[in-house]
Parts: structure tokens; C-alpha cells; sequence
RNA sequence: GCUGAGGUAGCCUAGCCCGGCAAGGCGCCAGCCUUGAAAGCUGGUGGCGUUCGCGCCACGGGAGUUCAAAUCUCCCCCUCAGCGCCA
């Protein structure tokens, strides 16, 4: 949520700021709320003036009665006025109703360096890392190598639970198991706290945290529960400290969610291809941080490098791209997306998506920033990036790691959280 | 799911039965005092609006009764405890 604040001294700065997403109802949206601003604060005015005779009026007959000298027309006047108000009132109650939802509509301001741009074709490339291997013909898809190991098994998932689930089987589910603790190991050499989050929120928070419209197309509801499945750790982490003072000195604070992450996707892309690159659910090690407003934009590049570390260690091409503005979500004010080689399809395919949120999800959550527990004017800022989600992590070692043989040979820093074994093979039948 | 107890400012609490300016403590800030600090004393310490005088609001949320609601009535939400169920 933007700073209303901002909005009404330097509305300028706030429209210019919005034109660059490229999507002139925001605009429009703007300039709603500062009209319904207006007209809630000239309201305001008047519910104000009609409390305030109640108030003169209540305390006059309060006294007179006191005195045993009852004033009918006080008594008269008084009667008048809580038909007058209600009427007021309930246009206060209206427009200031109606600012907020607008207000709640608005995305978040983006940083100055975001590239200007249309859709995601314009996002910048700012770093690569690795070779991209050439050979893509001579290699199997993720899908195939997992079912020639015997490792997974869609067509019962589907018989199941429907399209985009699966079973994982075997030495796989190991494997996955494997890539969540080394990324985590990481993250906690460098100063996260694991946090194992629940998987379910409330509509109250889960609307502080994310994009309303991503409701419909993206959340699983509990049907008879103020319940929804987590999209991401990133949401109950940022839940956190729903309505909490955060202490300046404790700041910045470094989180690493574990979490499996559900997702409809119904409005978006759908299921479209065999395997795990686009699924109802996964399992992903987050990294969220809160801190204070001026370190965000180096904490950014702090979530981004051990994101890069992560495929750096595992040997997995990729490349950076800095998402331009045409293509940047809503809540986020700068993203970096890291794209990996995926040989097979001889494409650069996003695995990380790493966010500053700045106060946007903060405000929308009421958390502030304050000292020995007193609230002060600021509020912290928020940032979330992957660092590994089992689904495309999985399926981009299935793509650079597979043999020719149908084995998979195991990538060198996983091998300690799997017994030191070098390769799986086939199993089952 | 049942029963009970609760929700008051950043935190803790009183007020509720019996309607009339939300009291007190902690913490924090400032001043006094002190070489400095602590203690002590004094004052301040929320949100919204504002014509900067001030006004309004704020007791989980909403509705009602009333000139007037933290207080009375009704509905809803949440938390805790006990019981029930349970990996």
C-alpha cells in the first residue's frame, strides 16, 4: 500500500512513478482515491462539528440535571442531532471505505533503476554465470528422465489429485530433500533463522501480503475456514509480525522459510507441459528479510547473491535478469529474476524471484518500526527471494545432470546429505 | 465440538454490577538535580482532521437503546484454560 501521506503532498511524483507500469488505470485509480480523499475529509469536517454540539449539549444537560433544573430545549436540540449524524456518518464510513479499497488497489512504487519496458521480452539481463551447454537434441526432458529412474509417477498423480500433481518416489524424494537442506544450510551460515511457517493463513493477512487478484487465480481455499494454502513461505514470513512494533536495533532480521507451496495458477499459464516445472504444489527454502527503510536496496543484493550462490554451488548455468517495469508484479518495487540453462529446451527458464517489497506489504500488515517497543513514523521495509524451489531445481539437475545411460549423476555439494552416493539408477520395477 | 474466563493506549492493569470528560503503573522522551549515571521530583508520551485556535475519535468488530455507552441489549470475531477428539 503507498503512503497516503505521499500521495496527497507530492501527487506528481506518486502518477509519474505509476505511468511507468504502463497501465493507465492506475492512474485513474490515483486520482479516485485523492477525490474521495477530498470529499472524506470535508465530510469528516461536518460529522465533526455535529459530535462536538452533541458532546456541548450532553454535558449541559448532564449539568442541569444535576442541579434539579431540567431545560427542555436542550433536551429538544439534543434529540435532533443523532438523526443527522447517522445520516453524516454513514457518508464518512463511505468514502472513507471506498478511498481505502481504491488505496489497496494501487501496486507499489518502483525504484528508479527498474528498466522501462513493456513485458517480460524487455527485462534486462544484468549478469550471467556458467556456460550454457549446446547439446539439447542428445538429452531427455526432466519428465522423461524421472520416469526412466522410476522416480515419479504422474498418471497416478493425475488419477489422483488431477493435472499438475505427482508422486515422487524413491532415492528422489531424497534427492529433494537434500537440495532443501543444502540451500538452507547456506542461507543459516550466512545469518538466517530456519523457520518452518504454517502452511495455512487467514484472508486478513494473506490480503496484507499479496496481490488481491491473485486470490482467484492462484489460492486454494479451505471450504467453511477463513483458511487458504500458502502460495509461498514468503507470506506467512511476512505474517510474522502481523501488527507488531519491530524494534529498530533488532533489525535487520533474516529468515529462512521451509515450506511446501500451493498453487492453482488457473488464470495464468495452466499446467502446460509433463513433469515439475509447473505444478500445483512444491517445496521451497525462502529467504525473507525485514529491515530498516534506507538498507533495502543493499539487502536486495545481499538475497540475490546467495541465490546465485545456490546454482553457482550446484553447477546449474544461469543468467540475471533485472524484470522490467511493464512485467514487475505488484507488490514488488524492484525484482530480480535468475534464470536458469535448461539444456533440454535450450532455455533460459526462471528458478528465483527476488524481491524488495519496500513498506508496501509492512503497511498493508500494520507492522512498524520503533524503539523499546513505542511505534514511530516509519515502517520496516520487506524482501523475499527463492533461494531454492524443489519443483525447478529438481527439474534443471534432472536436465544438466542426466547420463546417457539414463543415470543421474548427483551434484557435488548435495552428496553429503545423501550418504556420499555419486549417481542414482533405476528403481523399482 | 462443549463449558468457562478474557480482549482497555507500546506493555500491564482499574473502571463494567449501578451509563455522565478512560484512572493508575511500567517503559520511553524532556526538564530539574548530578562531575557523569542511577535514584528521586516535575512535565510530556495514541490516531484522524485542522482555518494550527482547536475539534473529533480511540476500551476486539458491528448493530441497537439513550441527550449521553468501556459500562445496558443483540449479533459476530479472536485469544486462553478445562473437557472431548486426535498423529
Amino acid at each position: 500500500m503507498i503512503d497516503l501521506d505521499l500521495i496527497r503532498k507530492d501527487p506528481a511524483t506518486v502518477t509519474a512513478n505509476l505511468a511507468r507500469r504502463r497501465k493507465p488505470v492506475y492512474i485513474d485509480l490515483l486520482n479516485e482515491v485523492r477525490q474521495k480523499d477530498t470529499e472524506w475529509r470535508a465530510c469528516l469536517q461536518g460529522a465533526d462539528l455535529l459530535r462536538r454540539r452533541r458532546n456541548e449539549l450532553s454535558h449541559q444537560i448532564a449539568e442541569s440535571r444535576s442541579k434539579g433544573t431540567p431545560a427542555p430545549e436542550l433536551d429538544a436540540e439534543a434529540k435532533g442531532i443523532p438523526d443527522e449524524l447517522r445520516e453524516v456518518e454513514a457518508r464518512e464510513t463511505e468514502l472513507l471505505h471506498g478511498r481505502d479499497a481504491l488505496l489497496r488497489r494501487l501496486p507499489n512504487l518502483m525504484d528508479d533503476s527498474v528498466p522501462y519496458g513493456v513485458d517480460d521480452s524487455e527485462n534486462v539481463v544484468v549478469a550471467k554465470w556458467g556456460e550454457p551447454s549446446p547439446d539439447g537434441a542428445s538429452r531427455k526432458s526432466h519428465a522423461e528422465v524421472l520416469e526412466g529412474l522410476g522416480m515419479a509417477d504422474f498418471d497416478r498423480g493425475r488419477r489422483a489429485s488431477g493435472a499438475g500433481f505427482y508422486y515422487l518416489l524413491g532415492s528422489m524424494v531424497l534427492l529433494d530433500l537434500a537440495l532443501q537442506r543444502f540451500a538452507l544450510d547456506l542461507l543459516a551460515g550466512r545469518g538466517f533463522t530456519p523457520v518452518s511457517p504454517p502452511y495455512m493463513l487467514r484472508r486478513a493477512p494473506y490480503e496484507g501480503v499479496t496481490d488481491l487478484a491473485d486470490f482467484e487465480n492462484v489460492m486454494y481455499k479451505i471450504e467453511n475456514e477463513d483458511l487458504y494454502l500458502i502460495a509461498t513461505s514468503e507470506h506467512p514470513l511476512a505474517a510474522l509480525y502481523l501488527g507488531e512494533i519491530l524494534d529498530e536495533d533488532r533489525l535487520p532480521i533474516r529468515l529462512a522459510g521451509v515450506s511446501p507451496c500451493f498453487r492453482k495458477e488457473i488464470g495464468g499459464h495452466g499446467v502446460d507441459q509433463k513433469g515439475i516445472f509447473r505444478v500445483h504444489q512444491f517445496q521451497k527454502v525462502e529467504q525473507f528479510v525485514f529491515c530498516r527503510p534506507e538498507e533495502s536496496p543493499t539487502i536486495l543484493e545481499e538475497l540475490r547473491a546467495n541465490a546465485e550462490e545456490v546454482f553457482r554451488q550446484l553447477r546449474v548455468p544461469y543468467r540475471v535478469v533485472n524484470v522490467c517495469t511493464g512485467d514487475l508484479g505488484t507488490v514488488a518495487a524492484k525484482k530480480y529474476d535468475i534464470e536458469a540453462w535448461f539444456p533440454r529446451q535450450q532455455a533460459f527458464r526462471e528458478v528465483v524471484s527476488c524481491s524488495n517489497c519496500t513498506d508496501y506489504q509492512s503497511r498493508r500488515l500494520g507492522i512498524r518500526l520503533g524503539k523499546a517497543g513505542r511505534p514511530g513514523k516509519l515502517v520496516p521495509h520487506t524482501l523475499n527471494s527463492t533461494a531454492v524451489a524443489t519443483s525447478r531445481g529438481l527439474a534443471v539437475i534432472l536436465e544438466q545432470y542426466q547420463q546417457p545411460d539414463g543415470s543421474l549423476t548427483i551434484p557435488d555439494v548435495l552428496r553429503p546429505y545423501l550418504g556420499g552416493r555419486t549417481s542414482l539408477t533405476r528403481e523399482g520395477s
